[in-house]
RNA sequence: GCAUGGGUGGCAGAGUAGCUAUGCAGCGGACUGCAAAUCCGCGGACCUGGGUGCAAAUCCCGGCCUGUGCUCCA
């Protein structure tokens, strides 16, 4: 089955070939860094990671841009409130993304290009574009006209120009600057007072927002590339205005081949907005859960629908990767990793997975069959399987870890089983004396005393389970 | 208003014509002094009105509801 994905300009799925054999070229719009990483982030950043993960896998030599547009509005406001400079607020929040990114196992990009480091591509850009007769200058910047281009309009969010100009009520009648037209946007900003700005052939000032994923989409991947993703919510005007920037300045169509854009977050069936007090930073989330809980939560619904995000869904993902990171991690201390390829089970696991990924990838069914396996090995470590044990593990690694990224190294589980063995140990005497004790008591009947007992250990934090075999106990 | 997605069991969420999705929750059972864990089993859904088909959650038409965008936003 071969890979289909879904183009929000064409709106339908369509078979994925790319510019050049066996290579793709993929560029992700990033943040703008005036804040710490929100779980929004988090989910575009997810999706984008395991779709890149999946290319690879599928063979393809991926070449992953992720920018990061380190000057803006509101950057500069809270530089100018804390007295600091720009950079500093855009780099510490950089910061925290690698940090929090990190945490949840994405890979990092081939390349982090910012808008203050592209400033001499960007101003030639907008050179190109003015003497192509699809800018100008006025008073306060550089402006692309739309009337220069009116059939670019409207091909990702399917409107035309007419439609905007009735429906918008209004509100964006007026220019309110040195446009032509209010559907212009800017390119180059001419620099207040109070604000960072770099010398251009039209004085100092800084770039428009839209240009800058232009010109470092042409710097990085070239005049023509395979995938341009991001937020649904940068569909228009963000990415209406770039078709138009590179289209127009390259003088050839179309320079994107295939547009995906990843879903929003709701929360209590409400967007996620700070005003609703409903915000969820990354940070907020993995103080309540492991990273990777968080990680599972996010990839559990396909990518371009809106993930619905609360405690509940947090805690329901929280018991779905303990279940797997468990099971998986008994498997792996029991025996070594070997091939799945000879097992029926695991084999029609893969199709199955395979199939969904390939289905616009679909995370949610290939979730689906990571639990079916996990089950799997479940009842194999029941049967004492080793070598379906070990095939299984090897499957979890390659799927569960390697394409949806959810399990640590194998090292660091081993580690963990081995640090509880030795929490376990060290309390083992106590705890087998107290258990002596609550046979005892258990024997004569004296069933107060044995609960009695059971909670001490249950204060302790240990935690007592009686099986056909006697107790069993662990630590919490 | 315009554009663009979506409406599936208590919840999340697959499924583009015929065969149990799955997980959590619920119910019943096994095992238990009890509890927990585990295992087995069960029930329950396809917004609405038409249409096409032997057959529709799945295709077509209408209606209703809803998310998102139209302003900075992942």
């Amino acid at each position: 089955m071969s890979l289909r994905l879904y183009d929000t300009r064409s709106r339908t799925k369509r078979i994925f070939e790319p510019l050049v054999d066996g290579e793709v070229g993929i560029y992700v719009c990033g943040i703008t860094p005036y804040s710490p990483s929100h779980i929004g982030h988090a989910r575009q950043a997810l999706a984008f990671d395991i779709i890149v993960r999946w290319l690879r896998y599928s063979g393809f030599k991926v070449n992953h841009i992720t920018n990061f547009t380190d000057i803006d509005d509101k950057i500069i406001a809270i530089a100018n409130e804390e007295e600091i400079d720009f950079l500093e607020v855009a780099n510490r929040n950089i910061d925290d993304y690698f940090e929090v990114m990190s945490l949840m196992n994405v890979l990092p990009a081939d390349a982090y290009p910012r808008v203050t480091e592209t400033i001499p591509e960007i101003i030639s850009m907008i050179d190109k574009l003015i003497s192509n007769g699809n800018a100008y200058q006025s008073s306060d910047g550089v402006y692309f006209e739309i009337d220069s281009a009116p059939e670019k309009y409207g091909q990702l969010t399917g409107q035309t120009l007419e439609m905007v100009q009735e429906g918008a009520g209004g509100r964006v009648t007026e220019t309110g600057s040195g446009k032509k037209n209010h559907r212009d946007f800017a390119l180059w900003k001419s620099a207040k007072e109070n604000e960072p700005s770099w010398d251009s052939p039209w004085g100092k000032g800084r770039p428009g927002w839209h240009i800058e994923c232009s010109a470092m989409s042409l710097e990085y991947l070239g005049e023509k590339f395979d995938i341009h993703g991001g937020g649904s919510d940068l569909i228009f005007p963000h990415h209406e205005a770039e078709i138009f920037q590179s289209e127009c300045c390259l003088n050839h169509e179309p320079v994107v081949q295939y547009w995906i854009h990843n879903g929003m977050i709701n929360v209590d069936g409400e967007k996620m907005s700070k005003s609703l007090g409903n915000f969820w930073t990354i940070r907020d989330a993995i103080s309540k859960v492991h990273p990777l809980e968080l990680r599972y939560c996010l990839i559990n619904a396909p990518y371009r629908q809106p993930v619905e995000f609360n405690d509940v869904m947090l805690e329901d993902s929280s018991n779905h990767y303990q279940r797997l990171i468990s099971t998986y991690g008994q498997g792996l201390s029991l025996c070594d990793k070997g091939s799945w390829k000879n097992s029926d089970f695991l084999e029609s696991a893969n199709i199955n997975f395979s199939n969904g990924m390939n289905d616009d990838f679909n995370t949610r069914v290939a979730i689906v069959e990571v639990q079916s396996v996990v089950k799997y090995l479940k009842e194999q470590i029941e049967n004492d399987n080793i070598k379906e044990i070990s095939a299984s593990i090897s499957w979890l690694s390659d799927f569960a870890g390697g394409i949806l990224g959810l399990l640590p190294d194998d090292e660091i589980i081993l580690k963990e089983i081995e640090k509880n063995n030795q929490a376990k140990s060290a309390v083992a005497d106590l705890v087998n004396d107290l258990l002596n004790q609550r046979k005892i008591a258990r024997d004569s009947k004296n069933w107060d005393r044995a609960d009695q007992i059971r909670n001490e250990l249950n204060e302790m934090g240990v935690i007592v389970e009686d099986s056909p075999s006697g107790p069993i106990w662990r630590l919490e």
